[in-house]
DNA sequence: TGTACATCAGTGAACGCGCGTTCACTGATGTAC
DNA sequence: TGTACATCAGTGAACGCGCGTTCACTGATGTAC
């Protein structure tokens, strides 16, 4: 029967999501290398070869991990987004650093899973780009619009760029996938670049003594960059 | 007799310097959470509970390797800075990023292991904060240098700046030992943090397919960034 | 609707491994008189 | 210069632990006729 099928899968769905919640808390507890199939298995009330039935290896299940991530902090970007008025561009860059850096906060170990320390031995598979395209689509979105709607300046020709950049370049226009110019892409991915960075410095504890987890001081900090861009 | 004491300790400081470069081997590849004292010992030749007689834990090893690294990449950034004319900021900004990234990328796991994500459970002493700060030094003396020379634009004003941020810039401040404006200051710490940013998303593989591993991109980037702050 | 069979979830024991750290010890190297 | 003693470097065995993964198995749940 269809139905019954279905109940077999809805409580198989149930335990893969039980299961990544608990690594999830051992993750934070722990960090990526700390997590252990035994540990979460424990926790999960299951023997260890059970998680066997669920998850191939421990390198699978890092990378569902690593899939929620990105499609976590994808969706709190996507969000605060969508709760800005489409017109108001200034607003959405801010609302989605916001976004960001609060999931990051709350969220530390699975953030440096991600966009901290690459662990060593570990390749990410081809499932994990979409899911890490996600931020950088709402940027993109924001920059679309924005030069769509005639309110980012225009600052062409006040830096000179490289001709080999222009090459570089190419894979990102595309993703961009409207006509911009050499120089807002490169202010794009300048923008782009410090908002992780910045998020990284405050919280892998280079900003300890000054600036750390100040909100004001991120606010600020982005809407200079946002200003940098053109918005 | 003396010289005999200190055959002794030349002896015994080789030693150390060939477990941490051991360890620095086998923190290239494994990472640092891969780090084992007993792998240490046998690729030096040692029992593994003769590393207790250099360093009294794993911890402890590891510490050594994160103040070798913020020495390491102080160091570069000290000479590549050295050998610039004093005057010339913008070269000797420049110099110091490319020393900086080119450090970093030559010794991935080093860098990750102060850049990156913090390892869980392991408290940074007192000890590596001085190191750490060699090469936020370097920054600062371009930036006071550039200042005593008249040599960075003023652009006090065009950025309003929340009240609350001046109290917070104060330790930076008085690190920067000047007298310097909020303004100058917060553009210091965005090209501090874009610097590091810069060098964590390309190693960390977030430009994979894009400006990855150029240098024209990297120093066309850094070259915007140092007009940022007004070189 | 009832039965025979196939699929699936979970068990428990085992394999083989590596880890950090402690401890009592043997020699060798240095020190004091 | 020679001897008695103290310090140090390194050994080897042991403790107690956790890990990822495999495998033959028992029941329970679903499927086909």
């Amino acid at each position: 029967m269809a139905t019954a099928t279905s109940v077999r899968a809805r409580v198989r769905a149930e335990l893969v999501d039980e299961i990544k919640s608990a690594a999830r808390r051992q993750l934070a507890s722990e960090g990526a290398s700390g997590l252990s199939l035994r540990a979460v298995a424990r926790e999960v009330g299951l023997v260890s070869s059970a998680v066997y039935r669920y998850f191939p290896s421990r390198d699978d299940l890092l990378t569902a991990l690593i899939i929620d991530a990105y499609n976590a902090v994808g969706l709190a970007a996507e969000a605060a987004d969508a709760s800005c008025r489409q017109s108001d561009i200034e607003k959405r860059w801010m609302a989605t650093c916001r976004a960001i850096r609060k999931w990051s906060a709350a969220n530390l170990q699975e953030y440096g899973l991600v966009y901290g320390t690459p662990v060593p031995e570990y390749r990410a598979p081809e499932d994990t780009i979409g899911p890490a395209t996600r931020v950088t689509a709402v940027l993109i979105g924001i920059i679309r619009d924005g030069l769509e709607l005639g309110l980012i300046a225009d600052h062409s020709g006040e830096e000179p760029i490289p001709r080999v950049i222009r090459a570089e370049l190419a894979p990102v226009r595309e993703f961009f996938g409207g006509t911009v110019s050499d120089d807002l892409l490169i202010r794009s991915l300048v923008a782009w670049t410090h908002l992780f960075g910045a998020i990284s410095f405050e919280l892998f504890g280079h900003r300890v003594g000054t600036v750390a987890s100040s909100d004001v001081f991120f606010d600020h900090e982005m809407r200079r960059i946002g200003h940098f861009v053109g918005f």
